[in-house]
DNA sequence: GATGAATGAGCTTTCATTCAT
DNA sequence: CATGAATGAAAGCTCATTCAT
């Protein structure tokens, strides 16, 4: 990373169609490398060309490689923000433990469908800004509030429940759908049984149970 | 002339007390950074100053950048596979699908409290060799196969629920210990919700379940 | 992080006038360190700097090194094939060995008097790429074949005879005009006395003399 | 070439035999990397290795690398020096032209032949020092200088006669023997042609032929 | 004398970024 | 606004040479 720093600001928000074009061209041939190469492949040049964008163009919109990133973060996260919050719908619709279950397992499903590569790489290659990561954050605490209020009338911390359900359906889901070691049981399986065992969770009589020797 | 040409024989296998001193300077100092600036800080002159040795040092050692964060990351799978087999231990002993559970999910925790920063950037940054990747997926599975044994007495699919237990203690263990979002509910309190959770799958009755839509 | 990954697309052929000025700036930096300092003090770092361009703008031409020395070679074969060419014209047109023998040497002489240090350094130092060097080779083979056609009239084996003209005249003339010992005879008077000794070769009766034995 | 310059003089001459034998050793891996590598794979670390000495060692009897090339060139042209003496023998008992020719081809193919890839390596790749640069012209002219006496009897103009049989002899029998190109017509049918071509020569009358233009 | 660990100047190559046109 | 040639800091790696043991 050479030359200077100064920061201007020369992230010219396009205004015309023209411009617009060529912003979408340049993030989508953005993300296509990303998702394809890594954040090791990423780099600017390689961008623009793939765009078909001179790389003076490139930097007209983006002021530097970070911005560009982030700006791909940015919608991929608006796109999870609006996945969750069509399955927050069936959530607050949902009439059972089970029915909530079956949402919330569905929408993040549903989140984790949707271009895994990519997602993969923004996940954990990718060093995202201070405010993405605030912004997925923000996400995932208004999907265990959320989740918290439905569960009131269930359990008897529906805090805790909340975070619990949310934190382990999206890493597992995460593992089979994203990280996709192959092999073993299938993803399709494993998540059948994953809503056994939120339910069963949901279900189950209040333990004295911080004893680990408690028996099940 | 450097740079290109076969080599005849770097890595230099540490026979003396100098050289062993040297070659754990090293790698304290290569896991180090990695541990602190991740992947992107870590480069070859870095870990050498950090080593207070010279470049050329780092390299009668190890032969490239890769070899060096390929034997970062042995070591700490070696650690791993000792934590899980003392596990092991635990869980066949074990008397109780209560007890099973409470030994997985120790194991779990005990191996992602060791050095949390390294394992965050050694499991998501840095880019392992394929026998790296092989050797953890080959820990995972003996842990799912082992695991399966144990379940057999217990359960009616044991092949499913072992991954189903192995996976998801280890992803959402691996995303309170290590990811650490902090906040909300403490890593102690999910991780005895946590043992709940899989204690009430474990016992609860066969579903009928294959039909999403079926209520707890 | 620089080094290493396998590369998008160099060797960006110049499309403008500034980039053909750059291009021929750096090929005649190069030729002309090679021709001086050889192989050993030719670094693309030397290169750049005496063709007043960046080392960036160099690599943005060629896409190493040996690329660079490729195409100082092809360039300076390409005009040994030229100065080869016409002197086949002469050697075609020759009614007598002798004027054959004329044509031949001068031809060889003109090939080698064209930047002789360069000719030195390319012919013996610098590691031709296996295309070079077959195109080399291929031109001498071209050589020895079309001279086979003009002495048929002349003698008994011209393939023989073919090839023994034109190594030996090659291999002389590399010797008097490149290597350049100096002193004893003049290059001058060795050409001509040359052209002696291959006009008596061809004019000699065919000697019974594969014994090593015979006299003269 | 990193490191200083200042040239002590640690060339502690070899005494006892446990050090002639090791400066043997060092010499011997010296000359096989040069002749199966080349220059470019000629280091001195390698040829410590190589030789089962350590790099200590080989800078206790070699004040830098280019010594040790020294050394090598120097040992091989004294060889050199051997075998032409050897053959001016010969070439002094020679009764004819005719023998002549052969004792002083037969001198050059014995030169060439012994090692040729070291010979190869050590007249076109190292850079050989001043010293041993000049050893070589001297040869070369102790050789012309030696055949004028022996062809004062045969020819007008026996000093430039000997440095074209010289030269000639010596440049093609390199390329048939060393250089190897392969194909077309063998080195030993070519260096029979070649005798025939010097035997003819020496026997042809005084040709007014300075004129190019002139019939053979 | 011997050893071999250590050194670091120097070389190749990459890629984010600038700016003249 | 667009272009793309040019830049150069930075990183990987080599190998001749030194020197403490």
């Amino acid at each position: 990373m050479p030359a200077a720093r100064p920061r201007q600001a020369p992230v010219r928000t396009p205004k015309q169609g023209r411009s617009k074009a060529t912003v979408a061209a340049i993030l989508e041939a953005a993300a296509r490398i990303l998702a394809e190469q890594g954040w090791a492949g990423f780099n600017t040049n390689a961008v623009a060309a793939r765009a078909g964008v001179s790389i003076g163009s490139l930097y007209e919109y983006f002021p530097d490689k970070q911005a560009l990133a982030d700006e791909i973060a940015n919608a991929h996260i608006a796109q999870g923000e609006a996945l969750l919050t069509a399955a927050a719908v069936e959530i607050a619709d949902a009439d059972s433990a089970g029915a909530l279950v079956d949402a919330l397992v569905q929408g993040l499903v549903d989140l984790h469908r949707d271009d895994p590569r990519l997602h993969r790489v923004l996940s954990s290659e990718v060093p995202l800004s201070a405010s993405a990561r605030a912004r997925v954050e923000a996400l995932r605490r208004g999907a265990i509030l959320f989740l918290e209020q439905a569960l009131a009338a269930h359990v008897d911390h529906p805090g805790v429940a909340a975070q619990l359900l949310v934190d382990t359906a999206d890493a597992v889901i995460h593992r089979w759908f994203v990280e996709d070691d192959g092999t073993l049981a299938s993803p399709e399986r494993l998540t059948q049984e994953l809503r056994r065992m939120l339910r069963a969770y949901l279900a189950a009589p209040l333990s004295s149970a911080s004893h680990p020797t408690g028996s099940a």
